[in-house]
DNA sequence: TATGAATCCTGTAGTGGCTATAGAAACAAG
DNA sequence: CTTGTTTCTATAGCCACTACAGGATTCATA
């Protein structure tokens, strides 16, 4: 049994994100103390942890939602769950192979720079090359 | 010298899109037919890549500017060209790290969860009790 | 016990980066 | 000349927060 400052403290999510979760039908209703507040037991840091995970992975708030339903229902395919999880695995290796590139051309960049040569940075065509 | 409509096609970028970036700043204003239409020249296709590309690596609006400004403004000085690309590569390392951390992990997820049911999925398990 | 700080509540508005729509003007093809 | 497409501006909506405002309640300390 804790407070909404309690849980946003153990979660690293602000109080206002919290809320919002709710409103977003994200984390169910909060149950409320007799003075109105809410109360979260020891499953909501869990949960939270677990949208936190998803958003830092890039996940989004639908897809969340999607992934907590499964949770609640072990016994259906988690066919469903890989699948938004390999999309998600295409998009970031698709990402981190344009930003290697992107690296590389700044760090060239920063070279030519360092030996007195401006003018010739190639940023644009790093990128614009790329598919 | 085409349209906004062409340039649209051209780059894949929408063309309210295209018309929101003029108004942020991020493309310069575009010089007007005598009809009021806005005409743009194959340099503006490169741009609007480069945006599109550099967007989708994460990088905010402000920063696709400071990027930009590397390639379009050679009077800058090598200290300060050197800076600006030195900052924008730290920026990149960082983003780069985190996404390899990711991919890891999506990797893991997906290779551990084979059709299974949710009960012993890991996709959800591993985005719970990741650390 | 008083009082001031902290926490919580709801509701609304602002942010970034688009995306969609309305209504008007211009243009292109038949 | 009509019809359909393109473009224009201006405005509103979307997502996922984030930041108030203004009020109620609770907690810590004098």
């Amino acid at each position: 049994m804790m407070s909404i400052g309690t849980l946003s403290k153990k979660s690293g999510v602000h109080i206002e994100t919290i809320r919002y979760y709710e409103r977003a039908g994200v984390l169910p209703k909060a149950r409320r103390a007799p003075n109105g507040r809410r109360v979260y037991g020891h499953e909501d840091t869990g949960r939270l942890a677990f949208i936190r995970q998803a958003r830092e992975l890039g996940f989004e708030l639908i897809s969340v939602r999607a992934l907590l339903a499964l949770q609640e229902r072990p016994e259906l395919s988690c066919k469903a769950a890989s699948q938004l999880a390999s999309a998600q695995l295409a998009a970031v290796e698709s990402r981190l192979n344009r930003l290697i590139v992107l690296r590389d051309e700044l760090r060239r960049m920063v070279r030519a720079c360092k030996n007195g040569r401006v003018g010739d940075c190639r940023v644009i065509e790093a990128l614009t090359n790329m598919h």
